[in-house]
RNA sequence: GCCCGCGUGGUGGAAUGGUAGACACAAGAGACUUAAAAUCUCUGGGCCGAGAGGCCGUGCCGGUUCGAGUCCGGCCGCGGGUACCA
């Protein structure tokens, strides 16, 4: 008997199907055809177990659907531009580039041993410049297009390292280097106008119905369209009016006082004059601009002094607040607060002592608001106090419109739509990304540069000496070699825009790129017409608003300018979102680094003594945080490779579909990989014994034949219903059970082998090495991968006889064996006629039967 | 803070509103073996009981239903996102 070897049939299997080549995509007019895309990873170094998981999920569908027919579509590429390649300049020195492409050949070398079905002749990397260059290619389109603008808007500044820091480099409201408390700062950005999409990205979310329910759910939350009142407070100083919006006009009686953010224009107007204001202010903006630190620091105000009148009320003074937590990029930067009907604005109007004014009070409880806000549900029913439109009850839905039509009545105010979603601004003062392709000319203003010299690549060097990134700040900008450069409209001196592109600009058309990886336009049309939309697309949960809404506003961005056909301006037709692969973090209990800050140890480096964790080196104590994303960061990333080295790529594709449903995270435990091996194991020998065996012929189809076809064929059905549900576990399972049921059973040599190539066909999408190997022990003709996916007999699936459980209100008492298609009326006779029945009956009538056909019987009593 | 998820044995998990724990892992017992490994067989939610069997049980509390892990409401815990991580 021969032993399973992965790594010698593994090797033979991929060059058999690089030699055929089999997953080069090709359009083929007789076939309908399939695009399966996986979220293209970031080049970090190394491919962690949630690639392997991704990528295995992707390549069982492409497999199953090459299986089933189609023409697939399933290439890979490199997210490759971002902020960890100069940081790993900054530390190390050599150029961003070179870790890049390093990093994309180790990973590259370390999935090709996967046996994925990818077609790789069409890979690419976003930091290449044919693919950057057709990007500048379409930005200047939507230039053209009205589609990009210049404003101002904050970032968050690092004052000792004189750069612009991500929000994830900002540290409790400190610079990651160097420890500086940050700024808020101003600066000219480039801008998107996705919210003139704002509108059809919220009702396109309706149509996509293989689209999971959270992400559109996040999405439309996200572009947050809400109807509200805007109008002006009326300034007792006679100074410009106050604008504010509100989307509880009807709270307007029980307004407290007028908030303003620190960045309002008002604001900055006074700090000029105040020095406690400015000090204010400037106290507000040593904090990151990220959204979750603002809402989580302590609310703050200060009195401006100023004075509103109430437009209801002329004689009703409000007093003006700078509020820490006003956002000026949402409505008009100012609010009036209602402390009786909001909870934040409660808390801030006790700890400053504010006037609290209910405006309505609940039905059945009329009690006034004191610590706690009352803030029902819209569509409750509520009392109104001294409602102005002369509400008595209402709900507070009726009491928003009510209100805005009385003012838009009375002409102070208007009803205004707003959207949460803001422009995207895609400006980075950053090098490794892709250069935003104009020129600043002293006469000439902003101009565009001439498609023709595109790309506007990224230098090598400075100087004549290689970029020293280990000083902080944008490369580019202190570049003069490649700053100084002609206007492409007066051809006189002029200085390129220095700013590159955010990354989410680069995924959100790679997708499209691959149906023409090599076109020297963006894309083919006659490509995207054939391949587009992506049918199936996967990737992770942490995507579900950013990426996908950018990709969404971008496919309509290039349809309006001719690079994609109006049928792929949803670009996704199926998303699934799979879960990470998770693994406790190793936190030192007992020291920090120098700036105070956490450090984790790898897996490796910590073991269990005396029932707790400790670092194997030093025996400092560890504190385990269980089920945390792998993040480089947190050091708890799990290796792959060793895996596969150690089991062969089978056995890893395996294991990562077995166990966990797709969609869940995964914790990542060692032992499982061993178990996955036994089995396939266990496969190959079966496969083995089964060559054999001796044929019995002249003898009938027996009963153990027939019974192992029947579970053949339900394998079949359970195993495809699985993989078209993205039931891989489940899927699995029954391979489980089926492989068992092989292996017990009694039935002769032709039916134990049509079982194992049918075995062989089902595991083909997740172990395809394996699966070749025995489709061609077997003596099956051509190529297991090749061949068609087989069809479940539906006469086969059927049993004759069912198990009924019989409950008695609800609890299962008994059960019954009972031909199929019984009538009700006799499994209820037969039913009430079992002894346990009778017993737990003890001669009460049933009140009442309930017959569910092949389900269940219960029994009221 | 806000938005979106998730929570079932020792572990991963299964279950169109219809027998909770499929299929695995780890564990225990047995077979084979000089022995070990490998392989094979069996056992397995908790409590009570010699057994037959009974009671309890899907994070917590309540509701809808003949019937709830599943649907609804309120909590608790964990995770993702929060616009410059990708």
């Amino acid at each position: 008997m021969s032993r399973y070897t992965a790594a010698d049939i593994e090797a033979k299997w991929q060059q058999a199907w690089d030699e055929a080549g089999i997953f080069t995509a090709k359009r083929d007019p007789n076939r309908p055809k399939y695009y399966v895309l996986e979220m293209f990873p970031y080049p970090s170094g190394r491919i962690h177990m949630g690639h392997v998981r991704n990528y295995t999920m992707g390549d069982v569908i492409s497999r199953y659907k090459s299986s089933c027919g189609f023409s697939v579509l399933h290439p890979m590429g490199w997210d490759a531009f971002g902020m960890p390649a100069e940081n790993a300049a900054m530390a190390q020195g050599g150029h961003p580039g070179t870790w890049t492409y390093d990093n994309i050949k180790t990973m590259k070398g370390q999935m090709k041993p996967l046996g994925l079905s990818i077609d790789w002749s069409r890979e690419f990397a976003t930091c290449d410049p044919e693919y950057y260059g057709q990007q500048q290619a379409m930005f200047l389109d939507f230039m053209d297009k009205g589609l990009v603008y210049r404003k101002n808007a904050t970032v968050n500044w690092d004052p000792v390292d004189m750069t612009v820091l991500a929000n994830e480099q900002v540290i409790d409201g400190c610079g990651w280097r160097s420890g500086a408390p940050v700024e808020r700062r101003d600066l000219t950005q480039w801008f998107f106008k996705i919210s003139d999409y704002s509108g059809e990205l919220l009702d396109a979310l309706d149509d996509l119905e293989n689209w999971p329910e959270k992400v559109r759910t996040m999405q439309a939350n996200w572009i947050g369209k809400s109807k509200g009142l805007q109008f002006a407070f009326e300034r007792t100083d006679g100074g410009a009016p106050i604008e504010v919006y509100t989307t509880r006009p009807d709270t307007l009686m029980g307004a407290s006082f007028v908030g303003i953010s620190p960045d309002n224009p008002l604001a900055k107007e006074l700090e000029a004059k105040n020095a406690d204001i400015a000090a204010f202010n400037a106290e507000c903006r040593r904090m990151g601009t990220s959204a979750a630190e603002m809402e989580k620091a302590e609310k703050k105000g200060l009195d401006t002094g100023l004075t509103v009148k109430h437009p209801l009320d002329p004689n009703w003074e409000l007093p003006v607040w700078i509020a820490n937590f006003i956002l000026m990029d949402y409505g008009t930067g100012a609010v009036f607060a209602c402390p009786a009907h909001d909870q934040r604005d409660l808390d801030f109007a006790r700890k400053y002592g504010l006037p609290v004014r209910d405006t309505f009070v609940a039905l059945d409880d009329p009690k006034p608001v004191e610590n706690e806000a009352f803030v029902p549900m819209k569509s409750e029913r509520v009392k109104w106090l001294d409602h102005f439109a002369g509400l008595d009850e209402a709900t507070g839905d009726e009491a928003v419109a009510a209100t805005i039509a009385f003012v838009e009545n009375a002409g102070w105010g208007k009803g205004v739509e707003q959207f949460r979603l803001r422009d995207w601004g895609l400006s980075r003062q950053r090098y490794w990304g892709c250069p935003i392709p104009v020129v600043h000319c002293d006469d000439c203003g902003v101009v565009p540069e001439k498609k023709e010299n595109l790309p506007i690549k990224l230098p090598f060097d400075e100087g004549g000496k290689p970029i020293d990134f280990s000083i902080p700040g944008n490369p580019l900008d202190r570049n003069p070699d490649w700053r100084n450069c002609a206007c492409p409209s007066c051809g006189k001196p002029a200085q390129r825009e220095t700013d590159t592109m955010d990354t989410f600009v680069d995924s959100s058309w790679y997708y499209a790129r691959f149906t023409s990886p090599g076109a020297t336009t963006p894309t083919d049309l006659a490509e995207a017409e054939y391949w587009m939309n992506v049918d199936q697309y996967i990737g992770g949960i942490e995507h579900a608003i950013l990426h996908l809404l950018y990709s969404r506003f971008f496919a309509r961005a290039m349809n309006i300018t001719g690079h994609l056909p109006d049928k792929a301006t949803e670009p996704f037709n199926a998303l699934f979102t799979q879960g990470m692969v998770t693994h406790a973090i190793y936190k030192n209990a007992e020291r920090t680094d120098e700036h105070g800050r956490a450090i984790y140890h790898y897996p490796e480096e910590v073991e269990e003594r005396d029932g707790v964790m400790v670092v194997a080196a030093t025996g400092e104590n560890v504190t385990v945080i269980p089920s945390a994303k792998m993040s480089k960061s947190k050091n708890n990333v799990v290796d792959p490779v060793n895996i596969i080295n150690a089991f062969g790529a089978d056995t890893a594709r395996w294991f990562v579909l077995s166990d966990s449903p797709p969609e869940r995270d995964v914790e990542w435990t060692a032992s499982g990989a061993e178990a996955a091996h036994k089995h396939l194991s266990r496969v190959w020998m079966l496969c083995d014994r089964i060559g054999e065996m001796d044929d019995t012929p002249g003898q009938g189809p027996t009963q153990a034949d027939d019974e192992l076809l029947r579970d053949m064929h339900k394998a079949i059905h359970d195993v495809t219903m699985g993989i078209e549900s993205f039931g891989f576990n489940a899927a699995i399972a029954k391979l489980y059970g089926f492989t068992n049921t092989l292996a017990k059973s009694k039935a002769g040599k032709a039916a134990k082998r049509q079982a194992i190539m049918t075995l062989a066909q089902l595991m083909s999408p997740m172990t395809p090495h394996l699966a070749e190997d025995i489709w061609a022990h077997q003596g099956g003709e051509g190529l297991v991968a090749l061949a068609p996916w087989p069809k479940a007999d539906e006469a086969m699936l059927i049993d004759d006889t069912v198990t009924l459980p019989i409950q008695i209100n609800g609890k299962r008492r008994a059960e019954i064996s009972v031909p199929k298609d019984m009538d009700k009326a006799e499994v209820e006779k037969l039913a009430l006629s079992q002894e346990a029945v009778i017993k737990v009956l003890d001669g009460n009538t049933p009140k009442k039967v309930i017959v569910v056909p092949g389900r269940i019987v219960n029994v009221v009593v």
